[in-house]
DNA sequence: GGCCCAATTGAAACTTAATCTCAATTTCAG
DNA sequence: CTGAAATTGAGATTAAGTTTCAATTGGGCC
């Protein structure tokens, strides 16, 4: 599991396993979804251990390098990511008033992208598709 | 065209129409394609025109709420905008080896994030799409 | 196990984009 | 033209993220 996919990269690159990137590693596959760095110092440190926040971004940065996490946006207030491994790929929705994000996956979306890569000789390999706007409950609030 | 509408929006939001808040719009409009703030205020003090770094950013945001300018992303160094008055809206192919960056439009692909909203209940109000790959010609290069 | 050295850590300083403060200035409705 | 309200600029401030560097630690090697 990812665990074994760290250690590989981190021996592959000659890095050390410490316990604080464990622990930066375990934290992120323990949150269901999207995590912002702060959150995710916070909870490590909520749970007893002790590990910088410089610490906890050089080791965001290097699961991001290693394709373990994937930054899915800059908001106002800093990235967003996500742990790649186990999740299929997927698309969001931003709501710009609460900040929530929502999930979704269209194989149409998926095939229409490989019909204009053809027409443009493009050879994809990934992409980032991110909607704005506002949620049903934003949305109703409003009125 | 662009400055008339910017004027109808100050006007109905009882701002004022200063000489700095011309110039950026002069100079937004000015550039074609994708700009950061900075270059922005560089290319206003060049000019000759002396409005702060303070004022750039202020015109920036209201003419982004008036819908004259888009936010196009976040990158590592800032936000990057574009003007969208006049300019057809388009997404982006990335190729990752040189760089390059092709715009293009499908009528299909923005019909069917219509749907998906729909079915997720959400309102958008815009979006960015981003397909990072190979161009044509750094895929022959490759080989 | 124990040695050794390169990698790592933490605390605090730093960087950088963007926002805010507030006194002085400017716009524009009347 | 006048005055109230909006705007401006310079510099202070904020906040995310990175860097610095001395002290610590992991892990290959014997």
């Amino acid at each position: 599991m990812e665990r074994t996919l760290f250690m590989n990269f981190l021996a592959a690159r000659g890095l050390k396993l410490t316990k604080e990137r464990m622990a930066v590693l375990r934290q992120i596959f323990s949150i269901h979804g999207h995590f912002e760095p702060e959150r995710l110092y916070l909870n490590i440190r909520s749970s007893g251990i002790k590990a910088s926040r410089a610490s906890v971004y050089r080791t965001l940065n290097l699961l991001v390098e290693s394709g373990l996490v994937e930054r899915i946006s800059r908001s106002e207030k800093g990235n967003v990511y996500e742990h790649t491994y186990g999740h299929r790929h997927h698309d969001h929705m931003i709501c710009t008033t609460c900040g929530e994000v929502i999930e979704f996956f269209s194989e149409n979306l998926e095939e229409i992208q490989n019909v204009i890569c053809t027409r443009y000789h493009f050879t994809g390999t990934s992409h980032t598709l991110e909607i704005r706007g506002q949620c049903r409950t934003c949305k109703k609030r409003k009125k």
